[in-house]
DNA sequence: GGCTTTGTTGCAACAAAGTTGCATTTGCTG
DNA sequence: CAGCAAATGCAACTTTGTTGCAACAAAGCC
């Protein structure tokens, strides 16, 4: 995960044309820091456990609306069905290779030596990212669950 | 999508060691009659519509996790993060291939002639399904909108 | 710097999707 | 056909996400 400059986060939101309120800054912050995707309960946690303080729940939906908006961020479904939300330079780097999600224990291993494949698409469409997810069982839950 | 014969249903759950019952007998061909994957709230809409009236929301999900749990249906997340369920028999022909999803209208297309990658996994995982999605615009979107 | 405008915040209430507990009924087995 | 375990239906609840509205604050203007 990459280190953010102090005023790095006000100023794309500032070329974004959006407001640069304390919300959203404690928002890209919490997300930069981060080292996965977060749903929006982790987040809600997160603000709780800092000093200052709790941040309202529809608010943060909203932040992270705008943040959609503006391009900052991704949204991904995770197994469960939940969003989870990840800075748009950290997402990047994961959608270049595959990832395997254990069926049994629901874990997500990335797959970086797997080869990706090329899209091959109609005429008029636009690929903007692939995403390869193969399903089974881990080590772990091979070898000895189930 | 195939036709299935009278019986075909109870035969199946009889080898699968689950109970006959009315509501799985009504939840199979209803799934085995729909073109797509249905959301629970689809198929309750459908039962609410038949003349052998409705079908409590809770019996409907429990059918559904014992269809899951002996391997009759399958159950994926739609882009809306709401869980669709179908016949195992009808998923497969669709995991075989690669779909397209649509940024902006969320339409979803099959993609039958890209090539799908091998999966490349490391020691002690076993792959069960590979899934590849495409996301950008499709041809309609690319061209007019956004 | 103070003022205005417009977008943002926080609260309350709501909606959709899915889950749990429990009493009753139904399918299967002997 | 009697008994039992499993399945059903009902009510209540949890989690996730949305809408409406009044109070507030950031950015621009004088």
């Amino acid at each position: 995960m990459p280190d953010f400059p102090a005023d790095f986060f006000a100023a794309q939101l500032r070329a974004a044309a959006v407001k640069v309120t304390r919300p959203r800054l404690r928002v890209l912050a919490c997300l930069g820091r981060a080292a996965k995707a977060l749903t929006h309960a982790e987040l809600e946690e997160q603000f709780a456990a800092e000093a200052a303080g709790t941040l309202d729940r529809v608010t943060l939906y909203r932040v992270l609306d705008s943040l959609l908006d503006c391009g900052l961020a991704q949204r991904t479904l995770d197994a469960r069905g939940v969003y989870r939300f990840e800075l748009n330079s950290v997402r990047a780097a994961h959608a270049a290779h595959a990832h395997f999600h254990c069926q049994h224990c629901g874990g997500v291993t990335c797959l970086e030596q797997m080869a990706m494949p090329a899209a091959c698409l109609p005429a008029g469409f636009v690929a903007r990212q692939i995403e390869v997810e193969v399903r089974g069982l881990c080590a772990g839950c091979a070898g000895g669950g189930r």
